[in-house]
DNA sequence: TACTTGATGTGGTTGGACCACACGCCTAGA
DNA sequence: TCTAGGCGTGTGGTCCAACCACATCAAGTA
């Protein structure tokens, strides 16, 4: 067992048992050194590991907003992994666009009529009708969809969501240059977003799907995916 | 920027011009870090939250063997980074369930009846016909729910779907004390494994989803999920 | 030829030192 | 008394030098 695991195992610990619950602060790095009699350098290692799991979060200076916090954050961890096995060609973009339609349908399957997320959703939607440029535009789109997979109320495949759509970002934004016209694909795109959130408050769960499925693909389609990783 | 953060970039820009490819060795921890101008103890934490993410391996000694090399284990940083914020209470594990059902039961329907996973399958099937012993039959159980989501052929919603029986491997270990009669359950889910891979063989994706559907809530209701966390 | 032994190179771990930063007390001035 | 500034303290961030354990390979030896 290296030491830095023996760390590790200590805080998951303490979050297991909840002694460190959501918004706690980790003693100091020397003083859990101490504490576990480890170097400090192997309680930073296994700090460095949760900051990039999203469970941690370590702030210099003083005061309430420093130190080595605890927070929630599944999507950070799931994003980066999933970029970096996107890196290094083992998990094919066409993979990840299939698994993307798969949750976003079930989500919007899903989704409750009354959910707060939902009338975040339609919030955002209003915001896009008076919005011309390309970049702002597209950047609404990502929080539509992020709100429409949390309509469902799954913690699990909102993060999933999320990471999916942090580990193909930058994909995305370059395949945007590829749409012959996008104005016109911009009031396609508005029109279905509409069509969806409609499904969804006619209690209609398999239209909604659908709909979800044909606005992505047709979205990636036309832009041109398939050219390799 | 941090320090770590930049070898993080410097690695995640060589894996991703291809420069360095799975199988590949990074250089020694002393001379990667002369030769980006930083620290050793910087260049570990890049690693060890890498090696966490499960895209390198770090190995003592000498030999082809030893060194930091590039590996592809999306699972395990999945795997890990739920299992963690599961530690936290922010993702229940009925979501987590949840999750699973979806994504098994559309392996289920893609699943193709000539795929090698799926014989991979019915061989584990036959092992646990021959398998009196409880752990060793769960163990063979686990193995056929993980080639039963490899056999529709996404590394996204395979590394997803063992990333979440990791996560709650412990908790759902312990639901199996709560089970009245192991051996009537036992006889029950070898049935059901043979009608789900027949209904692939029969081309009938929706049944066998239907089936997967059933036969993993099933099992989660009789060993009696929803008393938290 | 077969075994032993040492050199070499790898990651693993430690302690110490210094830096930048942010807060909060504490003092000097108005 | 009240205010403004400075300095002490504690935090994480970084670096260095050294040592250890381990695995391999090559040279030396029986």
């Amino acid at each position: 067992m290296r030491t830095h695991q023996l760390v590790l195992q200590w805080i998951e610990s303490q979050l297991s048992s909840g002694q460190l619950a959501l918004g706690g602060r980790l003693p100091a790095e020397r003083s859990l050194a101490e504490q576990l009699q480890v170097s400090r350098t192997s309680v930073r290692e296994a700090i460095r590991v949760l900051e990039a799991m999203g469970v941690l979060r370590a702030g210099v200076g003083s005061g309430p907003e420093a130190g080595t916090v605890v927070i929630a954050d599944p999507t950070a961890a799931l994003g980066s992994a999933l970029r970096l096995h996107v890196a290094t060609s083992h998990l094919p973009v066409r993979d990840i666009v299939e698994t993307r339609v798969l949750l976003e349908s079930w989500a919007a399957s899903r989704a409750r009529p009354e959910s707060p997320a939902l009338a975040e959703a339609a919030r955002l939607l209003e915001q896009m009708d008076s919005c011309a440029e390309t970049e702002a535009f597209l950047a609404l789109d990502v929080r539509f969809h992020l709100a429409l997979a949390d309509a469902a109320g799954n913690a699990v495949v909102s993060a999933m969501m999320g990471s999916l759509r942090e580990a193909i970002q930058d994909y995305a934004g370059r395949l945007t240059g590829n749409l012959p016209d996008w104005e016109a694909t911009a009031v396609r795109l508005r029109a279905e977003h509409r069509g969806i959130l409609a499904a969804i408050s006619d209690h209609d769960g398999g239209r909604a799907a659908q709909l979800v499925a044909d606005h992505i693909e047709g979205y990636y389609a036309e832009a041109g995916l398939g050219s390799g990783s």
